[in-house]
DNA sequence: TTAGGGTTAG
């Protein structure tokens, strides 16, 4: 964004140009400033268009106008329409005013800015071919020593993910400065190179803000919650400013790990140390607080907060969705839309979810053929796998597989997994077994598809294909991703993974877990398993410590990281009963909140 | 009278 350009006539009149300015008043001031003969003035009519093309991009269209009737526009002019377009949802346009100045009959050629602007049109328009060319044509005409030329190719080869290309611009640099530095670092991350990412960040003699921040989103972006609050604590040490950007992926390492307390923290932190409130920012609370399981405080951030896009929408939609609250989901949507917002893709996957979980198959439809139909978004695979999942659950499992064999786009392995937990749901051998195998076809190494594919072939005792599914499995040593139960016990985020025994209060954990087992069988609760399969799964031994540690009137939150299972599922519905304790499971797809011996899933997960 | 680095939803 450009200062507005403000001009104040012989008569003290005032016009400005800003980002609020409309057509209709720079219409009026053009045609005051013809009138006047202002225009004449090559400097000032510059910056005229400057300030069109830049403050505002739906006015690019009239700054073009303005700009094509004058037969020698000036180099600032150019450049300036370059890089409003660099920045636009045109960047392709940029090269049109390239070649103008190519073109031009003033004799005059590009210049460092050109260039600068031109690579960051290709960054946001990349194609296989306009990046090098660009690249190219910075070097014939010898800028590939200007530092903002090459910090700007640094940028564009990461998102072309060619990192090689990345560190050779960064070694053309002459003494790299923060700027420079960080935008290296940011290319490393972009291209997952975590290790060389963090190496130049340790080499750094002095780390601001920015530095920070590139550094901490890329491990939020990865995964890499615990190692991206780390380094948050750093920063806080090393007295480096923390701005709304820095929170937003604090925030967003939290959401993953289900952190509540830090999130929480990291809210209040916010308000405590007045960091403007952004749209971002409040979206990544609502986020938060949302996958956190805290449904209501997400809304409460969501309601209170003045200016919403399609990403704060959405998020709060998704949410709604994920925490079971499939209606409300579909009432905030009807809202979305009157208060002028249109949905996008992502939308429509929460929407479809929404149908989902409460089992809308109609209104699931329905929304799908809107998709097209009203709103021209092309569904893309990951919707059609949500129309699979609708009708496949609810047990119409013609219908999924019709969907499946008509989808113009290959069934992707969330379609036929779909298909498949739906099989297993329903109990449908033949369909099952057709599942799995497509499913391990597009994914070798899917370990739930062969157990489940195994399973099949015991349920009908068909033992000789259920040994060889076995076999097969060990021969290409594919294990079970470990099941792992994230719990924030007092601000301190606790790990447990499947079978592990390293947990300090482990003790305490296993006597708890027997007078689990012995309550609920007293209660007439009946293990599907034997009693040492109670010390297997994470969930549970996560359970036990939760009751050891957490308040009673503290909900158990809990986290994992892969689907819950029925007899986990059905454990923890009867702890909630006999212990008289709210417990709170996020599971890879959705919440369940257990209650009184019920779960807000009702058996849909 | 034009430049460079970090942020949100599946």
């Amino acid at each position: 964004m450009r200062s507005p350009l403000r001009y104040v006539s012989k008569h003290q009149m005032v016009y400005t140009i800003g980002s609020s300015t409309s057509l209709k008043e720079l219409k009026q001031i053009h045609t005051h400033l013809l009138v006047n003969g202002h225009l004449n003035d090559s400097n000032f009519s510059g910056q005229f268009v400057a300030a069109i093309a830049l403050n505002n991009h739906k006015n690019i269209n009239y700054s073009e106008k303005v700009l094509d009737q004058w037969e020698t526009p000036t180099m600032f002019c150019l450049n300036s329409m370059i890089r409003a377009h660099s920045k636009s949802s045109t960047p392709e346009r940029s090269f049109l005013y390239y070649n103008k100045i190519l073109r031009s009959s003033d004799h005059i050629s590009p210049d460092n800015y050109t260039f600068n602007f031109l690579v960051r049109a290709c960054t946001q328009h990349l194609t296989r071919w306009s990046g090098p060319t660009v690249h190219g044509l910075v070097i014939k005409h010898g800028f590939e020593c200007d530092p903002h030329v090459l910090c700007g190719l640094i940028r564009m080869y990461a998102e072309l993910g060619g990192l090689d290309s990345c560190f050779r611009m960064f070694g053309l640099v002459r003494n790299p400065d923060l700027v420079c530095q960080t935008a290296m670092i940011s290319a490393c991350a972009k291209c997952g190179d975590f290790g060389s990412a963090r190496e130049l960040f340790d080499a750094m003699s002095q780390r601001d803000t920015w530095a920070f921040n590139a550094m901490i989103s890329g491990y939020a972006q990865c995964g890499q919650s615990k190692e991206a609050l780390r380094l948050f604590r750093m920063m806080q040490l090393e007295e480096v400013k923390i701005d709304d950007v820095c929170m937003v992926s604090v925030l967003s390492a939290c959401s993953h790990l289900g952190a509540s307390d830090h999130g929480r923290w990291a809210h209040a932190y916010i308000e405590r140390h007045k960091i403007p409130m952004t749209v971002t920012l409040g979206t990544a609370l609502i986020d938060m607080y949302a996958k956190c399981g805290n449904i209501s405080k997400a809304m409460e951030v969501f309601w209170g907060m003045k200016e919403k896009n399609v990403y704060t929408w959405t998020c709060a939609m998704n949410g709604l969705a994920m925490n079971g609250a499939g209606h409300k989901c579909l009432e905030l949507f009807s809202l979305m839309k009157e208060n002028g917002i249109s949905p996008n893709g992502v939308s429509f996957v929460s929407i479809l979810r929404a149908c989902s979980v409460v089992g809308l198959i109609e209104e699931g439809h329905e929304q799908f053929v809107s998709m097209k139909r009203v709103y021209g978004i092309e569904p893309l695979a990951e919707h059609y796998g949500c129309m699979v999942d609708l009708y496949a659950r609810s047990g119409r499992l013609d219908d999924a597989v019709n969907i499946i064999n008509n989808m113009p786009v290959t069934p992707h392995a969330g379609a036929w997994g779909a298909l498949l937990n739906a099989c297993k749901l329903h109990r449908d051998k033949e369909l099952g077994e057709l599942a799995a195998r497509k499913l391990i076809q597009l994914e070798g190494s899917n370990h739930c598809a062969f157990v489940i594919l195994s399973n099949i072939y015991s349920d009908s005792r068909d033992w000789a294909r259920a040994d060889n599914v076995r076999q097969t499995m060990n021969a290409k040593g594919i294990k079970k991703k470990p099941g792992c139960s994230v719990m924030e016990v007092d601000g301190e985020v606790h790990e447990f993974f499947v079978g592990d025994t390293s947990h300090p209060r482990y003790g305490d954990i296993k006597v708890k877990l027997e007078e689990i087992y012995s309550n609920l069988r007293l209660s007439g609760y009946v293990a599907n398993t034997k009693p040492d399969s109670l010390y297997r799964h994470s969930e549970k031994v996560a359970i036990a410590f939760g009751l050891i540690t957490v308040k009673q009137v503290v909900p158990i939150r809990i986290v994992k990281n892969l689907r819950i299972c029925w007899d986990c599922h059905d454990l923890v519905k009867a702890v909630s009963k006999i212990y008289n304790k709210e417990i709170i499971v996020r599971d890879r797809n959705r919440f369940h909140h257990f209650e009184d011996g019920h779960c807000s899933c009702s058996g849909y997960w």
